[in-house]
DNA sequence: ACACAGTGGTTTCAAATTAAAACCGTCATG
DNA sequence: CATGACGGTTTTAATTTGAAACCACTGTGT
């Protein structure tokens, strides 16, 4: 778990967030949770992975504060797991991996699950990230800034 | 890299993508190849990974059109790596994953590199999902609607 | 009371992956 | 023609993964 992930002393805003989820099983797992899986069985079925693993997940999903136990739900003397504040933030994320994979992981043709307005069913939008002043911007239209100058262009 | 990511056939619409991308390491070469990076030694010196480690990475996201070579680019009898299409259009997740991290990974006063707008050196928007109406919906406003089904309320 | 099954894990151990370091080949430079 | 930078590959040890077995607790039937 002690994974170096920069020669820098403390992690960029990419790198620490990544360290958080952990690894991919973890975000699924945190999708499954957006999905309304609760339980330990159900994310073992749901995401067939072995249970040593599982539980290593979410005891680190836990340890961020990605997910908390709540203490029962019906009758059962176990807990179950749900997103917190935290983990429910992911969810922008997961859209964009979706909508990526929607672009480039299916044949125009090919059938696949699709994010919907609870409302009227109908698909959602795309994510778009957009300036102050409204207009969509796209990666070549944007840069980084460094945290301590407020008129350097520092982008590496 | 055959990591059976799920037990189902085919993998999911989440699953898929972040089989591509292959792991941590990875995204945040593309983060840095997004930071105009281009060369074999800039990404090692950027994020300090052993060489082996770096050279597999590369080679699994050229294989997975992510990144492409080009031949040169200032003399070098040298290869370049940058971004394809499909490359670039991880810059929204990127920007879901920076942005959940200054929410949640910095205090409220810490220093952090700002994702700005060439155009005029303010800060982006935060990414937001809208409906077809224009809505702006969370998890909770959605469902995951299965491909064959139009009518059905298929929510796992 | 007692076998038995379901749930939620932990432990054990072999196999795969990762990472550090050493090595190699090409090209440029002195 | 030695030296060093660049871009890797190979070698080797350490870490992680994952399958399977095991364990503990609860409920259920008889």
């Amino acid at each position: 778990m002690a994974k170096r992930v920069s020669h820098r002393d403390s992690m960029c805003g990419v790198a620490r967030p990544l360290d958080a989820i952990g690894d991919w099983w973890s975000l699924l797992i945190v999708r499954d949770a957006f999905d309304g899986l609760r339980r330990f069985g159900e994310f073992q079925k749901s995401l067939g992975l072995a249970k040593n693993i599982l539980s290593a997940r979410l005891r680190n999903l836990l340890a961020h504060g990605i997910l908390e136990t709540v203490p029962a739900a019906d009758g059962s003397p176990y807990q179950e797991y749900v997103l917190t504040e935290k983990g429910r933030g992911l969810f922008p994320l997961l859209v964009a991996l979706r909508q990526w994979g929607e672009d480039f992981f299916f044949e125009p043709d090919e059938a696949h699950v699709l994010l919907v307005d609870r409302k009227n069913g109908l698909p959602v939008r795309r994510l778009e990230l957009r300036a102050q002043d409204g207009r969509v911007v796209g990666a070549e239209d944007t840069m980084v800034r460094l945290p301590q100058s407020s008129h350097e262009n520092g982008s590496a």
